[in-house]
DNA sequence: CTTTTTTGCACAATCGATGGTGCAAATAAT
DNA sequence: ATTATTTGCACCATCGATTGTGCAAAAAAG
């Protein structure tokens, strides 16, 4: 029974085979039936026939008439980082436990490829989009107004259209406090031995550097501009910002503040360059937890962004009607060295063994 | 001039401006005009009324009388991963390449989920479908083959199209080597010290193990069955295997082999169990490459799949119009310990800042 | 000034599914 | 037996873009 190589089957093949009209074998299948009346032994003539051919509805029709398509998109900047895949691997369930199709697609932090990629999805008549690390947010709100569809931002915030984010500045001050707190009274971090490396000029690190330097002045007692170090989310900038640190200093800072996991590649790429001595003595914080930077010969202390609520809300939040333009903030979580914490592979099951 | 809140413009609406007809507008705006001999008046009248009105074609109708959607899919078994990210990562710099739409899933190396993520695909008519990890390409292959879409395995092979794989024999050779000579002669390596942990039945296991064997053969000259244990891919079951070996011989192998990334996260949630000492003389091979787990506090040498190389490959086979069903092997690349790889994220430009 | 050729475009069918409307036949009410 | 209801389904326009075909008007040829 199987298609050979065909066509696939449509309703006016099955209405062909059945001897009803198409209108009726859309219903059926679509399963308005009972709401048309038709009559149950019809329903299951066709269904029968439906599955003997394998009939699967052409989405792309369906969405043409209905205007919409059934996918549901998420824009990120980047795949290949741990926050930002697990962030996609929660997605995907998300969406698929709504009986919907998950979309993920990245568009470098690129504001231009944001926007072509989401006109692009737009096109594709997606019905609801989130917008996670978005650079230029508001602009995307507009084509998602203008288009009438759904749309929430996800760690970065907009101002036009209900956000749910990291509490970043607290964030930032439990990892700053961390860091500060791991060196005994003997030898107590002095405030230029504090440094924070990476991020860029967007509101994410804004509200690190911010927690950051209250921390600082709080614990420490001083804040100096120069211990802030912005290298974008460019692994080899933050690599070139450590090795002009140490060619000057002789040394690292004994307390490191990295920005995200991106940033911290380019601590890795220094460490390639220098000897395991050169960290002998530092602790690093690093916003974004990564299993495998958690276990580094140095104590790293991470904090992990919670995204699997952060979609929750954005879920509970995209089904309003009336989105009130509001920012909403996700606790993250402290993680010491040498955690190992569960991510949303544990819930796939592995049989094969 | 913006559209504010309406409905997107159609070819329809842009006829009513234009005074053409709507198979003119339909002509002018996708770029065949030339042959349909349009006047370039009429074309440029067209096409400026069409930016006024920030026209974009509706894809789904496009597809709909297409049969093709311009979407490009890629299988994946899991996102939140370094291999399969960064895979995506490339993926989708390829597709726009090629102009077309980048669209990737992930089916939890569950074969249910595969069928029915794939009919989805197919449902929404996507052109091409690279397959990368399934556990069951062929039956994969049976439905892209029904529904005539071109497709492709990647990483794991199947029999009925062709694949795209790493070298897993090779690989595994290489990487096994390098642990044994990673011990210098004065504490040779011994063969109840060689062990590897990880995968399962699948045919990149098998292709691992069995280099794995024949190395521990070739130099250690022994090859006992109860050094292989095939975990499957699931972090916790990795760490029980851990645990128990731990349990019964008091100390973890000298010398340790682990099929994948995945699996390492398994040696980690053990780590977090036991002291640093725990490891002080161990050497771990790991087939998959994370820029963290180079470098931890024990050697770790790794394999950077070519998944760049592998995707280029890909490419170009399936635009074959009669694909050759045979497997096509690509060289992974041996990484050793301490070492930051560029990866995918390197190629974006990060501006501000 | 005809006839032929070229130019420029409009018409209409089509892709597959949906849902409002209408109308016979079957059943119930009187 | 006649009228009123209900049941069961067919018909057809529609979503937006594509494309084969046909036909006037303009230009070229004779």
């Amino acid at each position: 029974m199987r298609q050979q190589g065909k066509k696939k089957a449509t309703i006016y093949d099955l209405s062909v085979l059945s001897g009803c009209s198409a209108s009726t074998v859309s219903a059926v299948l679509n399963g308005t039936w009972r709401k048309r009346r038709i009559k149950e032994s019809t329903a299951e003539l066709i269904q029968n026939l439906a599955e003997q051919h394998q009939y699967t509805a052409n989405l792309q029709a369906r969405g043409l008439r209905n205007s919409r398509s059934g996918l549901v998109g998420l824009l990120l900047p980047v795949h290949d980082n741990r926050y930002f895949s697990s962030m996609a691997q929660t997605f995907e369930a998300q969406v698929r436990s709504h009986g919907k199709c998950p979309i993920v697609v990245s568009a470098s932090r690129d504001p231009q490829e944001e926007l072509a990629t989401v006109e692009t999805l737009i096109a594709y008549s997606i019905d609801e989009l989130f917008i996670a690390g978005a650079t230029d947010p508001d602009s995307v709100h507009t084509l998602c107004e203008a288009a009438g569809i759904r749309h929430i931002n996800i760690d970065l915030p907009g101002t036009k259209a209900p956000s749910v984010i990291s509490d970043n500045y607290q964030g930032a001050r439990m990892l700053t406090e961390a860091i500060v707190r791991r060196f005994d009274a003997a030898d107590q971090l002095r405030p230029q031995e504090l440094f924070l490396f990476g991020g860029r000029n967007d509101h994410a690190s804004r509200e690190r550097i911010r927690g950051f330097r209250d921390i600082k002045m709080e614990l420490l007692g001083a804040d100096d501009d120069a211990c802030i170090q912005p290298t974008g989310y460019s692994p080899n900038m933050t690599q070139r910002a450590f090795e002009a640190f140490y060619e000057r200093e002789g040394k690292l800072p004994r307390g490191l503040f990295i920005n995200s996991s991106i940033n911290f590649e380019g601590l890795l790429r220094f460490m390639a360059q220098h000897p395991h001595e050169t960290f002998a003595d530092i602790v690093v914080g690093c916003y974004d937890y990564d299993p495998f930077a958690s276990f580094l010969p140095f104590p790293v202390i991470m904090i992990r962004q919670d995204s699997e609520s952060m979609l929750a809300k954005a879920f509970e939040l995209i089904e309003e009607s009336r989105p009130v333009v509001e920012i909403h903030l996700i606790q993250p979580e402290l993680v010491h060295p040498r955690t190992a914490l569960m991510g949303p592979l544990d819930s796939i099951r592995d049989i094969d063994r």
